[in-house]
DNA sequence: GTCTATAATCAGATAGAC
DNA sequence: GTCTATCTGATTATAGAC
């Protein structure tokens, strides 16, 4: 028997949709109400507020992709070194952004824009991700594969908002997703010279 | 004889700064013209709509930047490689909005939840300051000394990204605004590999 | 679980005094 | 050129029928 999608999560596929088109002032309850097949007061039988909706999508759209990137660093097995590693969640961060994922794209576009006690949460959460990125990032630089001369931090804030940026610019065309994805890796890794200074 | 800033100038900085601060939706007239010293109306004498002064900051912030980043790369000389130019670019972008540019930030902040309508002008403004980038970029490619194997576009968008996202994380500590920008260009130009595939 | 009708709020904009 | 007072419109949220 097929379980029709339910009327709670039709209301969140449309959220995240509608903020990752709109961002968070742009989304009027009554648009998101409407891609879910229903009108503005419906949405209060499932969520007390907006901001209750607003913040169920960011933390979806954390988990979703924190567990898509780990699965495929993960899954290249104990014997991947650590700039292979960083590679693939680099290639799994801009697959996952342009396969389209409403939710994730979401998180990128109007994340500076929620209300501070939101963010804050939000941010929690995200800090299990930043760690990730961040054991990944150091274990490459410790391993003596990655430049030590450039700072952890920076370089996570950079290639992460690097990488976030593709969802908003990403136009199907000569490039399709997994050409962008490589780009970001070689661009990151190797840079965009030809030769060391 | 000093002129006192006018009126409409207080406006205008302080919805730059706030507009970098909040956002265009968090951004209210009210606080925008008590950050110039009166009252929410009094700004209608000198504008017409928030929509007229927020078009305002943005064309300022544009043409702000397009001319710091300009001036520094044609200061070098026209003996100047492609590759030494395109630094110059790249730490002269990261310099002026680390520098605290409130118009430029503004800029990078708001840009994506503008008007339709006029974020097509304000794309428009944009488009001589992308077109410099690609110029830099290009020029890199056909002297050689930068990868023909990444496509133009992709590394323009990529890194325009990734500069203009450090205003919203810099926060000054151990690394000053010079390191920083310093870092972006040696992560873009060498990568954060040590060695070559 | 969804609707119609309506309240409450808030921000942009206007009128007109000074 | 700035103010006080007010209007308008949009949007979140509530009440209560079905």
């Amino acid at each position: 028997m097929v379980q029709v999608e339910s009327g709670r999560t039709r209301i969140l596929d449309s959220a995240a949709a509608i903020l990752r088109h709109k961002g968070l002032a742009g989304a009027k309850l009554s648009d998101i109400a409407r891609g879910a097949g229903m009108l503005a007061p419906s949405i209060y039988h499932h969520f007390p507020s907006k901001d209750h909706l607003v913040e169920e999508v960011m933390m979806e759209g954390i988990y979703h992709n924190n567990r898509h990137i780990m699965a495929r660093v993960e899954g290249l097995g104990s014997g991947a070194s650590p700039l292979v590693r960083l590679r693939a969640a680099i290639v799994a961060h801009v697959d996952f952004l342009l396969a389209g994922d409403d939710y994730s794209s979401a998180v990128a576009r109007v994340f500076d824009d929620l209300p501070d006690e939101m963010r804050k949460r939000v941010l929690a959460a995200y800090s299990s991700f930043d760690n990730y990125w961040r054991d990944l990032i150091v274990a490459a630089q410790k391993d003596g594969s990655a430049s030590k001369a450039l700072d952890a931090t920076v370089v996570r804030k950079f290639l992460i908002a690097m990488l976030d940026s593709c969802s908003s610019w990403y136009r199907p065309g000569k490039l399709g997703p997994a050409q962008i994805s490589e780009q970001a890796a070689d661009l990151l890794l190797y840079g965009f010279a030809t030769e060391r200074p």
